[in-house]
DNA sequence: AAAAAGTGATTGATTTTGATTGAAAGATGT
DNA sequence: ACATCTTTCAATCAAAATCAATCACTTTTT
């Protein structure tokens, strides 16, 4: 049975029930578990399945618009772990900044501190926030539709009244030579500005964001410490940074 | 039986019978109680059911405060009509303030025009804001609990650089003498000098509100339009008006 | 023939699970 | 109200299931 035919059959069964046992590809194909296993791998990775613990299951297709409510469901592992991460270099007394972002908003729930006070320019965030009990503050301007965060003059403005201990930002991309970077100038511009007015600057990236630029670059690579999960495109792109910048070890 | 097909077990169980026991799902799953615990604790945490004690319930659809949630429940009609009567002053191009509250809240929904502007402090209104499409700009500050109002110095400067053709206002006190007042003096601050930056101005109040004062006077009687609902109460407040002030008749 | 890709078996690590425990929350009786 | 009993809960542990990584072997490609 060639490889794609398996794969194909994988996809059939589980159009027809939605979910599989991994016992059940094995059967149904004749191929051992490690094969099935590396071809639930490929097929994730080609978002055409979802792994599930003991198998597989139809990705959940919400076709819905990727609304923030929608968004905020999806907490995918990955953000949770990175949240994690980040909100533990959050100390007590701390100001910091949290950039608008669904990354960024998984952190929220992990600070341990109490007395910690939040600015953010995110409509997502200033909720989390106040339901975990921080003092809050926002910064002004004008609603993105989308992302829901405040971005124009007016929160370039607010943001010049503050100097965090650190800023939190989410990106869309992180690339070795463009930096990080993000679709939208507006929201570039108060990431930028954050990240300068901040004694430490952290970028939160789940891996798909590995080696991606986009629009609008807002900081060099060497202006924030980057805070992404642990995966084999992580230890891919460690290997091209230790290439690119002779670095010959990076510690974790 | 695996993981992810228990726990949509649990979800599906959950929406037709509203609530279950503990005993039930082990019954239906198979599965152990040790493990139903586990599943609902993590379904929680993703927000999808709400764990009670002996079982799990659907998750209490808004994750607002209490306050909050009660407050707009309770004076739903009253709220309502006072939002239609608002909204009706809003013409096209407008550049409107909201104040924020239940009762400016309750006019959104109601605005016919689709080309406003919307300035606010509200965290409740700005979420109205975008559902309903408008252009929307937001005051920074500091976020109040409880009424989740943006104060502060950061909003007084924010307010300065707008202007509005109209302001719309909430108000916990309407007083013959005193005027219109609130309990927090920011809030109030941010009140007065929206209405004084606006061409017309307009305070929302239901009957409850008449001829009560609160802590912080942020208007005269005269400085903004009274919108409110029609009931007995409001005419004894007019006769009152009108001895007040000697006017013979109001028109409303 | 050499290199690359696919496969199955094996291994050790990770995740899930059910049982057990003491603590906490509710219910009951006085 | 108070003390007592029962139920439910969270934390912990060891066993089982599942997983990712690796190796040796086969097949395909170059």
């Amino acid at each position: 049975m060639l490889t794609y035919e398996r794969q194909e059959a994988i996809l059939k069964l589980l159009e027809q029930q939605k979910i599989a046992k991994l016992s059940e590809l094995t059967s149904a194909t004749g191929a051992s578990e490690s094969t099935i296993r590396r071809d639930l791998s490929e097929l994730e990775k080609q978002n055409r399945i979802k792994r599930i613990h003991g198998g597989a299951s139809l990705p959940s297709r919400k076709s819905e618009e990727p609304d923030m409510q929608t968004k905020r469901q999806v907490f995918t592992k990955a953000k949770d772990q990175i949240g994690r991460l980040a909100a533990g270099r959050i100390a007590d007394g701390d100001s910091v900044f949290i950039d608008a972002g669904t990354s960024t908003e998984a952190m929220i729930s992990h600070i341990q501190s109490k007395d910690v006070t939040i600015v953010t320019n995110g409509l997502n965030i200033i909720e989390a926030s106040i339901r975990a009990g921080f003092r809050t503050y926002v910064l002004g301007g004008y609603v993105k539709s989308g992302t829901h965060a405040f971005v124009g003059r007016a929160a370039v403005e607010a943001m010049k009244q503050y100097r965090f201990d650190k800023a939190f930002i989410g990106t869309n991309g992180v690339d070795l030579e463009f930096g990080y970077s993000t679709p939208d100038p507006e929201e570039a511009n108060i990431k930028q500005l954050a990240i300068r007015e901040a004694q430490q600057a952290f970028v939160l990236a789940d891996a798909s964001k590995l080696n991606q630029t986009s629009f609008s670059r807002f900081a060099e690579l060497q202006e924030a410490e980057l805070i992404t999960e642990e995966t084999d495109s992580l230890e891919k792109f460690l290997h091209q940074l230790m290439d690119y910048t002779r670095v010959k070890a990076v510690r974790l």
